[in-house]
DNA sequence: GACAAAAATTACTGATCTGTACACATTCAA
DNA sequence: TTGAATGTGTACAGATCAGTAATTTTTGTC
């Protein structure tokens, strides 16, 4: 119960960041829309990046579920939700708050390998190749670990041509390329 | 032949831009980094805004003058060149400074659709996507659109891949998965 | 109602941000 | 030699940045 008003923080502090971008959010513009005091903030967060990684924590935790429930949802069969991940993604492209992918954004803004926001990005994407790759076990790939990578590709090119391009369909384009990629790697 | 300066602060800003971020790199730094007076600066440019919208152009005419170049070198037919994007793709991934790509990393500081750094980010990406559409027309594929969007996809997803990922080889999964996409789009 | 933890308020620090003002130096051409 | 264009150096404005301190208010629990 005592974890409210930080759980508070972290999930208003998610939409702002992932609307407005992380350098270009100061301190006060969370205090402005969020209406939590900045000593409070301060009490739950020792700086800035903290808060970040944390709000990255949340944004794993919340896309990932989101992500493999949807695709639960859609498909029975492995090889079916491994094509059901494209469908998944078109829902999000499709959403009024859809920006972008808060991990390569944050990529974006904190480029050193070694920073602990680019280093909690790289392991949001390591989490989701594991999770296709066992998806591509499962389907009996020939190679499964090399099908989850080509799969990661389309997904992620889908996703910045998604924020870039508006007259196009990246979720059904990255769709039909997995179908002939899956269909590759699965026949005898 | 009075442009020089002008030309030289573009070239300059463009390493400390892609180095550094957007945001991140702030007037002063410039000045500290590049020599030149800010003075001089706001001559050339009426905000740091503009300056940066200088920066995107000169890096569009560079690296697609790049890309376009390196691909015929390396190929002669257009099915060999589409081929070919991935080895190069290969090649920048390798070199000291890759830091990803610049209009990614710009439309994730200018989240906004209609900010004129965003909608010049987009464009270096039509732009792509046209010459991938010539070259799959020569090459004669069924649908060279489609074919077209998809090579995109990889080359995007690589190149996020290539950033956030450092155990795997990103151009090499991506030159796959275009091998069998554009076998089976030339296919009879 | 009493008590303690949590949160808000307010005001502040020192640094940095974009952008400007002004005086002075350099270059080049007529 | 004059004069205009282009450059530099320095200082500054006004806003905003991350982060802190001290005090008061709110809140939940016994």
């Amino acid at each position: 119960m005592r974890q409210t008003k930080r759980d508070e923080l972290v999930r208003k502090a998610l939409d702002i960041f992932y609307r407005n971008g992380f350098h270009a959010t100061g301190m006060d513009m969370l205090v402005a829309e969020t209406g939590i005091s900045k000593t409070s903030m301060y009490k739950h967060f020792r700086t800035k990046e903290d808060l970040i990684l944390a709000v990255l924590r949340l944004r794993d935790e919340n896309f990932r579920n989101w992500l493999y429930r949807r695709v639960d949802e859609l498909a029975d069969t492995p090889r079916g939700q491994l094509l059901a991940l494209f469908d998944a993604l078109g829902e999000w492209f499709g959403k009024r708050e859809f920006r972008g992918c808060m991990f390569i954004k944050a990529s974006a803004e904190f480029q050193d390998r070694d920073h602990p926001i680019h280093v909690q990005a790289a392991e949001h994407k390591r989490l989701l190749l594991d999770h296709f790759t066992r998806l591509a076990e499962k389907a009996g790939a020939k190679d499964a670990t090399a099908l989850a990578c080509q799969l990661l590709l389309l997904k992620e090119g889908a996703i910045v041509t998604a924020v870039l391009s508006q007259n196009c369909d990246p979720a059904r384009d990255a769709g039909l390329a997995a179908r002939v990629l899956i269909d590759q790697m699965l026949a005898v």
